[in-house]
DNA sequence: GCCAACGTTGGC
DNA sequence: GCCAACGTTGGC
């Protein structure tokens, strides 16, 4: 069992569209960064934890936890010549790009990135380095543990 | 909206 | 296979 950091636009897909989506899962399409892609396709199973992070808004941070509930299949927006996550190289035969479903377990009052910053704990966060753009992270066992313990409030 | 950091592209 | 140019990310 893993545990994983996924970043969302909440201009795109928020913890509240999440909520309101059937089974509240999502399909994470649009990854576009192998780093990423390679995450998901071998490494996420059914079960694996997750962080869901707000980002690019006004108050970035952790919105909620979530769980990946599907194993990694083809990005269907890869295929689709008027979806902006269009890729001309792709095809079905040869994918370029995978993505899991990811399921909500619990909104949670947002832990702001200033927050996070502030626990020395949280210190070698992979999303906490200075630089780091990657959608997704893995997260340290004992970080995510921590975060439950500690700085999660319904 | 600025811009630092970083990934990708493509000419050579 | 190097590396300059370009595009994107995401905090501020």
């Amino acid at each position: 069992m893993r545990y994983w950091l996924m970043k969302s636009e909440p201009a795109d897909v928020s913890i509240d569209d999440l909520a309101s989506f059937p089974e509240r899962s999502v399909a994470w399409y649009g990854v576009r960064n192998y780093q990423a892609r390679n995450f998901m396709r071998d490494q996420m199973k059914v079960g694996d934890g997750v962080l869901f992070y707000h980002s690019n808004c006004k108050v970035p941070g952790i919105a909620g936890i979530a769980k990946v509930s599907s194993v990694a299949y083809p990005d269907a927006t890869q295929f689709d010549k008027h979806n902006k996550y269009f890729d001309p190289k792709a095809t079905p035969e040869q994918p370029r790009w995978f993505n899991v479903d990811v399921q909500l377990v619990q909104k949670i009052e947002i832990i702001p990135l200033d927050e996070l910053r502030a626990h020395e704990t949280l210190a070698n966060m992979r999303t906490l380095q200075r630089g780091n753009r990657l959608s997704i992270t893995p997260v340290d066992p004992a970080e995510w543990k921590y975060i439950l313990k500690n700085l999660v409030s319904a």
